[in-house]
DNA sequence: ACCTGAACACCGTTCAAGT
DNA sequence: ACCTGAACACCGTTCAAGT
């Protein structure tokens, strides 16, 4: 409603007060990230004040940046969550056979997963379940593009929905670390491409 | 060691001192037991202590009944867990078609876990996996059954594993309780056990 | 032998004071 | 405007004292 204000200052890249201040908050605020990324890795339940003390911020200044663990999450793991779409592409590009590349891609995503205990567990607590939604998203995207591939060569029937395709891979971040689990895993994924090349009911 | 006590106590059923204190401490662990099972219901992480309350117990008595969390987790849903694997049984029995009584129990699953979002929850979450596993143990029992009986009439093939196949329902804890979550479970349910028409790799 | 419940430790979250 | 970090609230867990 005011007419008059600071907007100059706040819009300003220069190095002025404001400027630097926001500088330094984006630095804390990545410096926050890092810290949680590599903590999560470990144990995704760590004290978030240890990941305040990692990160050389106070206590409040985490809470500033985000408000709930969860936004925290998102924001550890947004990075990876991306690269991995991007996979997706590559993969389909490398491959002559869509359903050697769709097979290959959800390998790489339980390999991921494995050894990225924090990431699978995060995604996979109810806690986060929105914020699993949220990021999921783009990933849709890239399991989209493998999907159309393999129906285009006729290995998987037509109207299967990438979000039904996710779903159904809920049991990767289930199987254990373990020879065994890696090997179920793979067997899995196997059967579920199995009965994607019916239409679905 | 020693060739002296007083045994007879402690096998006394009747109303002697330990007898009696002996009921007392199973009345409390049954008490626990219940409470923590309609707690839980509402909301998978209630404070313990709002356990004890509702039992009427010390917060103690519920550390010593129930040294770990997941301890009475699996305690409060044992009951549950049962009656679900007992199940299988009358389903097959009532359903000429081994395929139809394999996805009606399946189907029951969901609504249960839809329904008991505590179970599923609890189920879930990364802390109780060990819980989950042994408690699953029987229902793999049940599941047996109706793989077995699918196999009998050709509509699965030889080789799988009924733990492979709860595995597959994964995401039946991650489907939404909303109409759309419920028919998207039904839909998955049918790809899974089309992609069991085939033998595992 | 079993139980109670106060006491302790620890983590999440807020907020007054500082820059 | 943003930050620090002490203070507060809350929950898990233990243990001395009671029956």
């Amino acid at each position: 409603m005011s007419t008059l204000g600071h907007h100059r200052e706040m819009s300003d890249e220069g190095p002025g007060t404001y400027g630097t201040q926001r500088k330094a908050a984006a630095r804390n605020r990545q410096a926050i990230i890092d810290a949680a990324h590599e903590l999560f890795a470990e144990n995704p339940l760590v004290p978030l004040s240890e990941v305040a003390r990692l990160a050389g911020v106070g206590a409040g200044t985490l809470y500033r940046h985000f408000p709930t663990r969860d936004d925290l999450t998102l924001a550890a793991y947004q990075h990876d969550i991306e690269r991995l779409t991007a996979t997706a592409d590559e993969v389909l590009e490398r491959h002559t056979s869509a359903k050697a590349a769709f097979v290959e891609w959800f390998e790489t995503l339980a390999g991921y997963i494995r050894i990225k205990h924090g990431l699978g567990d995060a995604m996979h607590s109810a806690a986060v379940q929105d914020v699993v939604e949220a990021s999921w998203e783009p990933t849709a995207a890239g399991v989209k593009k493998l999907v159309d591939a393999c129906r285009a060569e006729g290995t998987i029937a037509a109207g299967h929905d990438p979000r039904d395709i996710i779903m159904l891979m809920s049991f990767l971040w289930r199987v254990a670390p373990t020879d065994e689990g890696v090997a179920q895993g793979r067997r899995l994924i196997a059967t579920v491409f199995n009965g994607l090349e019916a239409p679905p009911s």
